[in-house]
DNA sequence: TGTACATCAGTGAACGCGCGTTCACTGATGTAC
DNA sequence: TGTACATCAGTGAACGCGCGTTCACTGATGTAC
């Protein structure tokens, strides 16, 4: 049955954000096009009327969950903060769709990756204006370094079997970037 | 046609390095049974005399992996750097299977994730072990943080679709894990 | 404004394909004499 | 040592299943008069 051009709309929408959290949860391949629909209460069929197929879904998701740009209303040190915390670990579906999807992105279509890199080049971007170093250089390097480790931590704190040894490499990430080993410890607290 | 019994355990660790190499050059998901018994000439079918599933397959591969240690030999330095390195990133299949495959292992069964665990462990007490600080917390943080960048820093680099900012990524992110915005220069270099 | 018709978003059965797994069979290995 | 037989690693056809995709159909929307 035909709904009306502004449900359809809205409908699309919806099944952009269905598969956005869908697809950090599992994974792209292990989401199917009607695990999708289903989800919002419509049919499989009516997903070609969306998009031209899986791959260009995966691509329009991509673009729209890297745009959102969640946390950058937080300070930075609150938003290094919550990046490295359990919440966030354990919030797959709804959180950074960078660390979720990057290692899965790797083998998809050349315009998957383009959004993927497109993100993270705003993400550096970012995060160098923020750092308090001098140098734009110096920002940029530690916002690179802070960065590949928030990425590399979160997906490792994911995975790990042992919670001990989860939390601590949060933690520990999360120690290291703010202060380093020879760095002053209060280099990167909030004003008060 | 029966084969002996040396064969048929040569059969076996065949199958385990082909697995092991294809897993991580294209996940867990897009390989199959049939390709890997292919890689070493054989039909897919014999496949269940040596292990009981994928899954098994999966898991003992893995394990395969993660204990060969490849880089152990190597000073910490000449070993961050050959991590970081172009050369690395575009080898895959012969590459460390923690940055391989950790993302891809979040979404199997327990025992592949226990598997991770074991050879996260094992890499973070080694690198714990080599960095210079005074105190095992802080030879212990670093390496977790860098060890978390390392990873992190490999999975984006290999997604970059830009190659300039991929070889960023991990010069930037080598340079980090070295000195730091505030650490002296030198304070990891080769001793001469 | 009201009516008749054309449009087209969504439905659900069906198709093709690839994959993991099974199994009857083959023929070389290994053993009993 | 040589021979006859039992074992069993590997073969390849077949099965079941799930998935992406297609398509004839439905009925509500939107438009022409």
């Amino acid at each position: 049955m035909k709904v009306s051009r502004e449900q359809m709309a809205e409908n699309r929408q919806r099944i952009l954000e269905a598969a956005s959290r869908l697809f950090r949860e599992k994974g792209f391949e292990a989401v199917g096009v009607a695990e999708i629909m289903k989800a919002l209460g419509l049919t499989h069929g009516g997903f070609y009327g969306h998009f031209t197929s899986k791959d260009d879904l995966i691509v329009q998701a991509l673009a729209h969950a890297v745009g959102e740009r969640n946390g950058a209303t937080l300070s930075l040190p609150a938003y290094l903060e919550e990046y490295l915390s359990p919440r966030h670990r354990d919030n797959r579906a709804g959180g950074c769709p960078i660390s979720g999807l990057a290692a899965d992105t790797l083998r998809q279509t050349p315009e998957a990756r383009a959004a993927v890199t497109d993100g993270v080049r705003a993400q550096l971007d970012w995060m160098s204006e923020k750092f308090p170093e001098a140098t734009e250089a110096d920002r940029r390097r530690r916002a690179i370094g802070s960065w590949s480790a928030m990425v590399g931590a979160t997906i490792l704190a994911r995975v790990m079997a042992d919670p001990v040894l989860s939390e601590e490499i949060l933690t520990e990430t999360l120690a290291w970037i703010n202060d380093g080993p020879d760095r002053p410890a209060a280099a990167l607290s909030e004003p008060q």
